[in-house]
DNA sequence: AGGCACATGTAAAAGGTTACATGATTGG
DNA sequence: CCAATCATGTAACCTTTTACATGTGCCT
Protein backbone atom coordinates (compact mmCIF):
# COMPACT_ATOMS: atom_id res chain seq x y z
CA UNK A 1 0.00 0.00 0.00
CA UNK A 2 2.74 2.96 -0.95
CA UNK A 3 3.13 4.26 -3.86
CA UNK A 4 -0.79 5.53 -4.46
CA UNK A 5 0.41 8.98 -5.11
CA UNK A 6 -3.36 10.43 -6.26
CA UNK A 7 -4.79 10.12 -2.93
CA UNK A 8 -2.83 12.08 -0.88
CA UNK A 9 -3.28 14.70 -3.50
CA UNK A 10 -7.25 14.40 -3.13
CA UNK A 11 -6.98 13.87 0.85
CA UNK A 12 -5.10 16.87 0.50
CA UNK A 13 -7.86 18.50 -1.80
CA UNK A 14 -10.50 17.03 0.53
CA UNK A 15 -8.87 18.48 4.18
CA UNK A 16 -10.30 21.80 3.60
CA UNK A 17 -13.86 21.23 2.29
CA UNK A 18 -15.62 18.65 1.76
CA UNK A 19 -16.54 18.20 -2.32
CA UNK A 20 -17.89 16.02 -4.49
CA UNK A 21 -15.94 14.42 -7.57
CA UNK A 22 -17.13 16.62 -9.74
CA UNK A 23 -15.97 19.47 -7.54
CA UNK A 24 -12.55 17.65 -7.22
CA UNK A 25 -12.87 17.56 -11.15
CA UNK A 26 -12.31 21.58 -11.68
CA UNK A 27 -9.91 21.79 -9.02
CA UNK A 28 -7.55 18.96 -10.91
CA UNK A 29 -8.19 19.80 -14.21
CA UNK A 30 -5.13 20.65 -16.28
CA UNK A 31 -6.39 24.00 -17.23
CA UNK A 32 -6.38 24.95 -13.24
CA UNK A 33 -4.52 23.28 -11.34
CA UNK A 34 -0.73 24.45 -10.49
CA UNK A 35 0.44 21.14 -8.92
CA UNK A 36 -1.75 18.22 -9.78
CA UNK A 37 -4.07 17.04 -12.52
CA UNK A 38 -6.17 14.28 -12.93
CA UNK A 39 -8.98 13.70 -14.83
CA UNK A 40 -12.50 13.39 -14.08
CA UNK A 41 -12.32 9.21 -14.14
CA UNK A 42 -9.43 8.85 -12.50
CA UNK A 43 -11.19 10.68 -9.58
CA UNK A 44 -14.11 8.90 -9.51
CA UNK A 45 -12.26 5.56 -9.62
CA UNK A 46 -9.80 6.71 -6.21
CA UNK A 47 -12.46 7.95 -4.46
CA UNK A 48 -14.21 4.49 -4.95
CA UNK A 49 -11.28 3.03 -3.40
CA UNK A 50 -10.34 5.92 -0.79
CA UNK A 51 -13.84 5.51 0.49
CA UNK A 52 -13.81 1.93 0.26
CA UNK A 53 -10.13 1.46 2.58
CA UNK A 54 -12.12 3.85 4.98
CA UNK A 55 -9.81 7.23 4.31
CA UNK A 56 -13.31 9.28 3.23
CA UNK A 57 -16.65 8.58 4.04
CA UNK A 58 -19.51 9.05 1.47
CA UNK A 59 -22.98 11.10 2.16
CA UNK A 60 -25.28 11.80 -0.53
CA UNK A 61 -26.68 14.70 -1.09
CA UNK A 62 -30.36 15.12 -2.42
CA UNK A 63 -30.35 17.89 -5.03
CA UNK A 64 -33.69 19.17 -6.93
CA UNK A 65 -33.24 20.19 -10.37
CA UNK A 66 -30.02 18.59 -10.68
CA UNK A 67 -28.74 15.04 -9.86
CA UNK A 68 -27.81 13.87 -6.76
CA UNK A 69 -24.35 13.99 -5.73
CA UNK A 70 -21.86 12.03 -3.72
CA UNK A 71 -19.56 14.57 -0.92
CA UNK A 72 -17.05 13.19 0.23
CA UNK A 73 -15.05 13.95 3.58
CA UNK A 74 -11.90 12.67 5.50
CA UNK A 75 -12.07 10.35 8.25
CA UNK A 76 -10.08 10.28 10.79
CA UNK A 77 -7.86 7.43 9.33
CA UNK A 78 -7.72 9.46 6.41
CA UNK A 79 -6.00 12.47 8.67
CA UNK A 80 -3.88 10.30 9.88
CA UNK A 81 -2.62 8.66 6.57
CA UNK A 82 -2.22 12.76 5.15
CA UNK A 83 -0.08 13.10 8.85
CA UNK A 84 2.32 10.13 7.51
CA UNK A 85 2.35 11.30 3.79
CA UNK A 86 3.38 14.29 4.68
CA UNK A 87 6.10 13.16 7.33
CA UNK A 88 7.92 11.66 4.12
CA UNK A 89 10.48 12.61 1.71
CA UNK A 90 8.12 13.68 -1.43
CA UNK A 91 9.05 11.75 -4.29
CA UNK A 92 10.89 14.09 -6.48
CA UNK A 93 8.79 16.57 -9.09
CA UNK A 94 7.96 15.30 -12.39
CA UNK A 95 7.49 17.34 -15.28
CA UNK A 96 6.86 16.25 -18.99
CA UNK A 97 6.26 19.19 -21.08
CA UNK A 98 6.02 18.18 -24.75
CA UNK A 99 6.17 21.99 -25.89
CA UNK A 100 10.02 22.38 -24.42
CA UNK A 101 10.77 18.95 -26.37
CA UNK A 102 9.52 20.76 -29.05
CA UNK A 103 11.68 23.24 -28.77
CA UNK A 104 14.46 20.99 -27.73
CA UNK A 105 14.22 18.75 -31.52
CA UNK A 106 13.60 21.74 -33.47
CA UNK A 107 15.13 22.14 -36.70
CA UNK A 108 15.94 24.68 -39.17
CA UNK A 109 12.01 23.88 -41.04
CA UNK A 110 10.34 24.02 -37.83
CA UNK A 111 11.13 27.47 -36.58
CA UNK A 112 7.26 28.62 -37.99
CA UNK A 113 5.56 25.86 -36.24
CA UNK A 114 7.14 26.29 -33.23
CA UNK A 115 6.17 29.83 -32.94
CA UNK A 116 2.76 29.24 -33.07
CA UNK A 117 3.03 26.72 -30.41
CA UNK A 118 4.94 29.20 -28.09
CA UNK A 119 2.29 32.52 -28.76
CA UNK A 120 -0.88 29.62 -27.38
CA UNK A 121 1.20 28.90 -24.61
CA UNK A 122 1.51 31.63 -23.86
CA UNK A 123 -1.97 32.98 -23.98
CA UNK A 124 -2.82 29.71 -21.84
CA UNK A 125 -0.16 31.11 -19.17
CA UNK A 126 -1.71 34.34 -19.42
CA UNK A 127 -5.39 32.87 -18.81
CA UNK A 128 -3.91 31.12 -15.50
CA UNK A 129 -1.93 33.51 -14.14
CA UNK A 130 -5.74 35.49 -13.75
CA UNK A 131 -7.25 32.26 -12.09
CA UNK A 132 -4.50 32.21 -9.98
CA UNK A 133 -4.53 35.66 -9.25
CA UNK A 134 -8.46 35.83 -8.40
CA UNK A 135 -7.92 32.76 -5.72
CA UNK A 136 -5.33 34.66 -4.10
CA UNK A 137 -7.82 38.01 -3.99
CA UNK A 138 -10.81 35.87 -2.72
CA UNK A 139 -8.18 34.53 0.08
CA UNK A 140 -7.13 37.44 1.48
CA UNK A 141 -10.28 38.83 1.09
CA UNK A 142 -9.15 42.29 1.76
CA UNK A 143 -6.64 42.01 4.33
CA UNK A 144 -3.15 41.98 3.92
CA UNK A 145 -0.62 39.21 3.08
CA UNK A 146 1.11 39.37 6.61
CA UNK A 147 -2.32 39.88 8.69
CA UNK A 148 -3.55 36.72 6.45
CA UNK A 149 -0.39 34.64 6.85
CA UNK A 150 -0.56 35.76 10.50
CA UNK A 151 -4.37 34.71 11.68
CA UNK A 152 -5.23 32.53 8.54
CA UNK A 153 -5.61 28.37 8.58
CA UNK A 154 -5.94 28.11 4.79
CA UNK A 155 -2.10 29.08 4.85
CA UNK A 156 -0.73 26.14 2.95
CA UNK A 157 -3.41 26.51 -0.50
CA UNK A 158 -2.38 30.28 -0.33
CA UNK A 159 1.83 29.32 -0.47
CA UNK A 160 0.88 26.83 -3.15
CA UNK A 161 -1.00 29.76 -5.28
CA UNK A 162 2.03 32.23 -5.06
CA UNK A 163 4.28 29.53 -6.53
CA UNK A 164 1.41 29.06 -9.37
CA UNK A 165 1.75 32.89 -9.80
CA UNK A 166 5.51 32.87 -9.92
CA UNK A 167 5.61 30.16 -12.53
CA UNK A 168 3.14 31.31 -14.76
CA UNK A 169 5.11 34.25 -14.98
CA UNK A 170 8.18 33.00 -15.54
CA UNK A 171 6.63 30.93 -18.49
CA UNK A 172 5.43 34.04 -19.60
CA UNK A 173 8.57 35.73 -19.23
CA UNK A 174 10.21 32.55 -21.24
CA UNK A 175 7.70 32.65 -24.21
CA UNK A 176 7.92 35.55 -24.77
CA UNK A 177 11.79 36.28 -24.80
CA UNK A 178 11.87 33.02 -27.21
CA UNK A 179 9.38 34.27 -29.59
CA UNK A 180 11.59 37.45 -30.12
CA UNK A 181 14.82 35.21 -30.25
CA UNK A 182 12.90 33.08 -33.08
CA UNK A 183 11.72 35.88 -35.17
CA UNK A 184 14.33 36.76 -36.18
CA UNK A 185 14.99 33.44 -37.70
CA UNK A 186 12.30 33.50 -39.98
CA UNK B 1 0.06 4.91 -33.42
CA UNK B 2 -0.60 8.18 -31.68
CA UNK B 3 0.51 9.53 -27.81
CA UNK B 4 3.91 7.47 -27.51
CA UNK B 5 5.25 10.72 -25.87
CA UNK B 6 8.51 9.33 -24.57
CA UNK B 7 9.55 8.76 -28.17
CA UNK B 8 9.56 12.23 -29.08
CA UNK B 9 11.48 13.42 -26.24
CA UNK B 10 14.42 10.73 -27.46
CA UNK B 11 14.34 11.39 -30.77
CA UNK B 12 14.68 15.26 -30.05
CA UNK B 13 18.04 14.21 -27.43
CA UNK B 14 19.36 11.92 -30.28
CA UNK B 15 18.65 14.45 -33.01
CA UNK B 16 21.67 16.38 -31.40
CA UNK B 17 24.31 13.81 -30.78
CA UNK B 18 24.05 9.86 -31.14
CA UNK B 19 24.22 8.41 -27.81
CA UNK B 20 23.48 5.25 -26.52
CA UNK B 21 20.72 3.75 -23.46
CA UNK B 22 22.83 4.53 -20.92
CA UNK B 23 23.86 8.12 -22.02
CA UNK B 24 20.25 8.81 -22.34
CA UNK B 25 19.74 7.62 -19.12
CA UNK B 26 21.54 11.02 -18.11
CA UNK B 27 20.05 13.09 -19.81
CA UNK B 28 16.85 12.12 -18.76
CA UNK B 29 17.90 11.29 -15.11
CA UNK B 30 15.30 12.98 -12.74
CA UNK B 31 17.78 15.06 -11.03
CA UNK B 32 18.97 16.27 -14.37
CA UNK B 33 16.41 17.40 -16.77
CA UNK B 34 13.96 20.07 -17.06
CA UNK B 35 11.42 19.06 -19.38
CA UNK B 36 11.43 15.17 -19.19
CA UNK B 37 12.46 12.08 -16.68
CA UNK B 38 12.73 8.56 -17.68
CA UNK B 39 13.67 5.66 -16.16
CA UNK B 40 16.29 3.40 -18.17
CA UNK B 41 14.15 0.80 -17.86
CA UNK B 42 12.15 3.23 -20.19
CA UNK B 43 14.33 4.21 -22.27
CA UNK B 44 15.86 0.36 -23.35
CA UNK B 45 12.89 -0.39 -24.06
CA UNK B 46 11.45 2.75 -26.51
CA UNK B 47 14.55 2.66 -28.33
CA UNK B 48 13.74 -1.29 -28.83
CA UNK B 49 10.62 0.00 -30.35
CA UNK B 50 11.75 3.08 -31.96
CA UNK B 51 14.64 0.84 -33.96
CA UNK B 52 11.49 -1.98 -34.72
CA UNK B 53 9.59 1.23 -36.36
CA UNK B 54 13.17 2.05 -38.08
CA UNK B 55 12.72 5.43 -36.60
CA UNK B 56 16.24 5.18 -35.07
CA UNK B 57 19.26 2.65 -36.41
CA UNK B 58 22.07 1.28 -33.58
CA UNK B 59 25.44 0.63 -33.95
CA UNK B 60 27.63 -1.28 -32.05
CA UNK B 61 30.52 -0.19 -30.28
CA UNK B 62 33.09 -2.10 -29.66
CA UNK B 63 34.65 -1.43 -26.17
CA UNK B 64 37.96 -2.80 -24.23
CA UNK B 65 38.05 -2.34 -21.12
CA UNK B 66 34.26 -1.75 -20.82
CA UNK B 67 31.03 -3.54 -21.79
CA UNK B 68 30.20 -3.12 -25.50
CA UNK B 69 27.61 -0.63 -26.57
CA UNK B 70 24.81 0.38 -29.12
CA UNK B 71 24.79 3.53 -29.98
CA UNK B 72 21.61 5.33 -31.67
CA UNK B 73 21.10 8.06 -34.30
CA UNK B 74 17.71 8.95 -36.02
CA UNK B 75 16.96 7.46 -39.20
CA UNK B 76 15.31 10.16 -42.49
CA UNK B 77 11.93 8.29 -41.11
CA UNK B 78 12.49 9.38 -37.67
CA UNK B 79 13.64 12.68 -38.85
CA UNK B 80 10.31 12.63 -40.18
CA UNK B 81 8.44 11.45 -37.27
CA UNK B 82 9.82 14.58 -34.93
CA UNK B 83 9.05 17.10 -37.86
CA UNK B 84 5.43 16.12 -37.79
CA UNK B 85 5.53 15.67 -33.88
CA UNK B 86 6.91 19.70 -33.87
CA UNK B 87 4.42 20.81 -36.19
CA UNK B 88 1.48 19.50 -34.06
CA UNK B 89 -0.21 20.95 -30.59
CA UNK B 90 1.98 19.99 -27.69
CA UNK B 91 -0.44 18.22 -25.18
CA UNK B 92 -0.64 20.44 -21.85
CA UNK B 93 2.46 20.55 -19.54
CA UNK B 94 1.67 18.10 -16.85
CA UNK B 95 3.20 18.51 -13.70
CA UNK B 96 2.97 16.23 -10.42
CA UNK B 97 4.69 17.95 -7.38
CA UNK B 98 4.31 15.95 -3.89
CA UNK B 99 6.04 18.78 -2.37
CA UNK B 100 3.51 20.99 -3.46
CA UNK B 101 0.52 18.61 -2.14
CA UNK B 102 2.05 18.18 1.09
CA UNK B 103 2.04 22.05 1.30
CA UNK B 104 -1.54 21.82 0.39
CA UNK B 105 -2.41 19.42 2.83
CA UNK B 106 -0.47 20.17 6.28
CA UNK B 107 -1.69 20.60 9.75
CA UNK B 108 -0.58 22.79 12.71
CA UNK B 109 1.19 19.25 13.31
CA UNK B 110 3.28 19.13 10.27
CA UNK B 111 4.85 22.17 9.96
CA UNK B 112 8.54 20.60 11.25
CA UNK B 113 7.86 17.88 8.33
CA UNK B 114 7.37 20.27 5.96
CA UNK B 115 10.25 22.21 6.63
CA UNK B 116 12.42 19.61 6.35
CA UNK B 117 11.47 18.49 3.04
CA UNK B 118 11.94 22.07 2.06
CA UNK B 119 15.15 22.73 2.85
CA UNK B 120 15.85 19.41 1.08
CA UNK B 121 13.87 20.55 -1.77
CA UNK B 122 15.92 23.74 -1.28
CA UNK B 123 19.57 21.94 -1.49
CA UNK B 124 18.59 19.88 -4.63
CA UNK B 125 17.16 23.06 -6.53
CA UNK B 126 20.61 24.62 -5.96
CA UNK B 127 22.51 21.67 -7.28
CA UNK B 128 20.32 21.73 -10.21
CA UNK B 129 20.62 25.11 -10.82
CA UNK B 130 24.52 24.63 -10.84
CA UNK B 131 24.12 21.89 -13.56
CA UNK B 132 22.34 24.24 -15.42
CA UNK B 133 24.37 26.96 -15.55
CA UNK B 134 27.87 24.89 -16.31
CA UNK B 135 25.88 23.29 -19.50
CA UNK B 136 25.06 26.71 -20.65
CA UNK B 137 28.87 28.32 -20.28
CA UNK B 138 29.79 25.12 -22.46
CA UNK B 139 27.44 25.93 -24.61
CA UNK B 140 28.23 29.39 -25.14
CA UNK B 141 31.78 28.29 -25.13
CA UNK B 142 33.19 32.02 -24.57
CA UNK B 143 30.68 33.67 -27.17
CA UNK B 144 28.44 36.56 -25.90
CA UNK B 145 24.86 35.34 -26.20
CA UNK B 146 24.16 37.17 -28.93
CA UNK B 147 26.88 35.84 -30.97
CA UNK B 148 25.36 32.67 -30.09
CA UNK B 149 22.18 32.75 -30.70
CA UNK B 150 23.04 34.00 -34.31
CA UNK B 151 25.29 31.76 -35.38
CA UNK B 152 24.76 28.44 -32.98
CA UNK B 153 22.67 24.99 -33.83
CA UNK B 154 22.10 23.83 -31.00
CA UNK B 155 19.98 26.80 -30.06
CA UNK B 156 16.96 24.81 -28.71
CA UNK B 157 18.77 22.90 -26.40
CA UNK B 158 19.92 26.48 -25.14
CA UNK B 159 16.73 27.90 -24.49
CA UNK B 160 15.34 25.32 -23.06
CA UNK B 161 18.18 25.07 -20.25
CA UNK B 162 17.25 29.27 -20.19
CA UNK B 163 13.77 28.40 -18.80
CA UNK B 164 15.20 25.46 -16.48
CA UNK B 165 17.50 28.39 -15.22
CA UNK B 166 14.54 30.49 -14.38
CA UNK B 167 12.49 27.58 -12.79
CA UNK B 168 14.99 26.74 -10.39
CA UNK B 169 16.09 29.95 -9.40
CA UNK B 170 11.93 30.55 -8.67
CA UNK B 171 11.78 27.19 -6.96
CA UNK B 172 15.05 28.39 -4.35
CA UNK B 173 12.98 31.62 -4.08
CA UNK B 174 10.05 29.95 -2.82
CA UNK B 175 11.32 27.93 -0.77
CA UNK B 176 13.64 30.49 0.62
CA UNK B 177 10.29 32.40 1.55
CA UNK B 178 8.17 29.62 2.57
CA UNK B 179 10.51 28.41 4.84
CA UNK B 180 10.63 32.39 7.00
CA UNK B 181 6.76 32.42 6.56
CA UNK B 182 6.65 28.65 8.30
CA UNK B 183 9.32 29.49 10.70
CA UNK B 184 7.11 32.20 12.57
CA UNK B 185 4.89 29.19 13.47
CA UNK B 186 6.90 26.49 14.97
C1' DA C 1 37.47 -5.92 -0.16
C1' DG C 2 33.93 -2.75 -1.30
C1' DG C 3 31.74 0.70 -3.94
C1' DC C 4 30.91 3.19 -8.05
C1' DA C 5 30.58 3.75 -13.15
C1' DC C 6 29.65 1.30 -17.25
C1' DA C 7 26.09 -1.32 -19.86
C1' DT C 8 21.76 -3.81 -20.60
C1' DG C 9 17.84 -6.21 -19.74
C1' DT C 10 12.90 -8.97 -17.83
C1' DA C 11 8.52 -9.00 -15.39
C1' DA C 12 4.92 -7.46 -12.47
C1' DA C 13 2.36 -3.86 -10.44
C1' DA C 14 0.67 0.62 -10.33
C1' DG C 15 -0.90 4.69 -12.42
C1' DG C 16 -2.92 7.51 -16.24
C1' DT C 17 -5.47 8.36 -20.69
C1' DT C 18 -9.11 7.72 -24.00
C1' DA C 19 -13.39 6.16 -25.75
C1' DC C 20 -17.90 5.23 -24.73
C1' DA C 21 -22.26 5.76 -22.06
C1' DT C 22 -26.29 8.13 -19.66
C1' DG C 23 -29.43 11.66 -18.37
C1' DA C 24 -31.41 16.11 -16.24
C1' DT C 25 -31.53 21.30 -16.20
C1' DT C 26 -30.24 26.03 -17.48
C1' DG C 27 -29.36 29.80 -20.64
C1' DG C 28 -29.30 31.81 -25.14
C1' DC D 1 -33.56 23.76 -30.32
C1' DC D 2 -28.73 23.54 -29.12
C1' DA D 3 -24.90 23.96 -26.19
C1' DA D 4 -23.09 24.03 -21.69
C1' DT D 5 -23.14 22.62 -16.90
C1' DC D 6 -24.15 19.27 -13.55
C1' DA D 7 -23.22 14.42 -12.16
C1' DT D 8 -21.42 9.74 -12.48
C1' DG D 9 -19.70 5.74 -14.26
C1' DT D 10 -17.37 1.18 -17.26
C1' DA D 11 -13.82 -0.83 -20.13
C1' DA D 12 -9.81 -0.99 -22.82
C1' DC D 13 -5.51 0.56 -23.52
C1' DC D 14 -1.12 2.73 -22.82
C1' DT D 15 2.67 4.50 -19.86
C1' DT D 16 5.44 4.60 -15.76
C1' DT D 17 7.48 2.71 -11.70
C1' DT D 18 9.65 -0.79 -8.97
C1' DA D 19 11.93 -4.97 -8.09
C1' DC D 20 15.00 -8.15 -9.70
C1' DA D 21 18.97 -9.75 -12.59
C1' DT D 22 23.86 -9.88 -14.60
C1' DG D 23 28.68 -8.89 -15.35
C1' DT D 24 33.26 -6.05 -16.07
C1' DG D 25 36.66 -2.72 -14.71
C1' DC D 26 38.45 1.15 -11.99
C1' DC D 27 39.70 3.32 -7.80
C1' DT D 28 40.71 3.50 -2.91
Amino acid sequence: MAGMALRHAILSALIHRDASGYDLAKVFDAAVSSYWSATPQQLYRELDRLSGDGLVEARVVQQERRPNKRVYSVTDAGRNELHAFVARAPRPLAIRDELLVQVTGMGPGDVESVRANLAAKLEASEAKLEIYQRAIDRALDGRSEEEFLDSGELIGSYLVLQRGVAYERETIAWCRSTLKILARRS
